[in-house]
DNA sequence: ACCCGATTGAAACACCTGTTTGAATCCTAG
DNA sequence: CTAGGATTCAAACAGGTGTTTCAATCGGGT
């Protein structure tokens, strides 16, 4: 059977491993740094997890379903009142969870969007596809709430748009000081408000928003 | 002397180097694979740079001295004819000259964000001293010629916003297809004017500008 | 023509990587 | 209490890493 008591050691691996791959990445981080930093034996991540790849995969799930159910139950909360609903009200629902993964004193959420970021610059495919698995389906609700609370906003310029709010959220969040992370987070909400009503308030302007070209 | 012969292997290495280096990242990227891709000895690459960290701030400033310098220029350009200048030339000062570096009919801007993503992910101390030793300079010109563009934005929230523009910059244009990298680059400037907008036209809203708060 | 520094080449270096093995230990179900 | 699977442990494995070495080759200056 399923033995509980050896969930510490996994989990001791888990957290050492969360901790490491965000500071240096996955690829520079070996198992032994992992394996000493749990003080656990080497062989316990094959053992537990059957490879190294795999245990990539176990710390990112294990926070990033967390970070997106919560985004997707903060959206509900945002939609469930009015019809459409305020902007600002669905943009807090996708960057604030992120603060949230830090309960207690240790900040899980700025480690997390460490890690988010290296995984978005490493070309590793299985990492990706669990990456777009599990953000497509989010990326879709929140891109649909963004549409009714702002009518009129294109497709694929609203699709664009949320890119530059991850790209901005990730890169942030992962380099700011841990006690800024809520006033970051405060003004991308505003900032990307701002930049989502500019692109519908001024329509049929696609491909040609700025006067000054190439030469 | 100088024998300019050998400098095609040292501009092969740093070309080959730079292409894996933006498809795998710093680390995962082997000598052996550069020197094998460049079809040179694999002992060139410490002949002449001496190692692969001095390769890799190699392969960095190459680029980076000329897109900043490009930004720079582009700035003085947008700088000269008014004054106040036009918020939105600023920022395609900042952001078109990403693209630029695609000279001929290789995409090496798109390729340079790419390796710019692994830069910032990575803790990599020496990187992170050439980048902010690099960057430092440049940001702070830029916010300068916001802030005159834009009176009455505070100094702080300003750096926070270069932030979010400079993450979203990154993320989209790596990920972004080559050919839809110009439309990215136009949209990323009316976004980001209107988010730098909307930071002045609602003063002393500092740290509250969410009604929503956590738990 | 020769010589000598600059460059290339092939091989080895010492070290580190993820993974596997098989025995020792733990812990619980019967 | 004991049998047996789950877990830990130290050690080794095969392969890859950046770097070094030293002989071979190149190429221009006197």
């Amino acid at each position: 059977m399923f033995c509980l008591a050896s969930a510490s050691t996994i989990d001791r691996i888990l957290d050492s491993a969360e901790l490491l791959f965000a500071e240096q990445g996955f690829h520079s981080t070996t198992l032994r740094q992992i394996t000493q930093s749990a003080e656990v034996n080497l062989a316990a991540v094959n053992y537990h997890f059957g490879s190294k790849q795999a245990l990539i995969l176990a710390v990112f799930r294990r926070r990033l379903d967390a970070l997106n159910a919560a985004r997707l139950e903060r959206l509900d909360e945002a939609l469930a009142p009015e019809e459409p609903p305020q902007l600002e009200a669905v943009l807090d629902a996708f960057v604030h969870p992120a603060l949230a993964l830090s309960h207690g004193r240790d900040a899980v959420g700025h480690r997390f969007m460490r890690i988010l970021m290296h995984a978005f610059a490493d070309r590793d495919d299985q990492l990706h596809r669990a990456l777009s698995a599990e953000y497509a389906h989010v990326m879709r609700r929140f891109a649909a709430a963004i549409a009714t609370a702002l009518p009129g906003v294109e497709k694929k310029s609203l699709r664009r748009q949320l890119d530059f709010i991850v790209g901005a959220l990730t890169h942030t969040m992962a380099e700011c000081s841990v006690k800024d992370a809520r006033a970051v987070a405060n003004d991308l909400v505003q900032f990307a408000a701002a930049g989502l009503r500019s692109a519908v308030s001024s329509p049929a302007m696609d491909g040609a928003v700025c006067t000054l070209e190439m030469h």
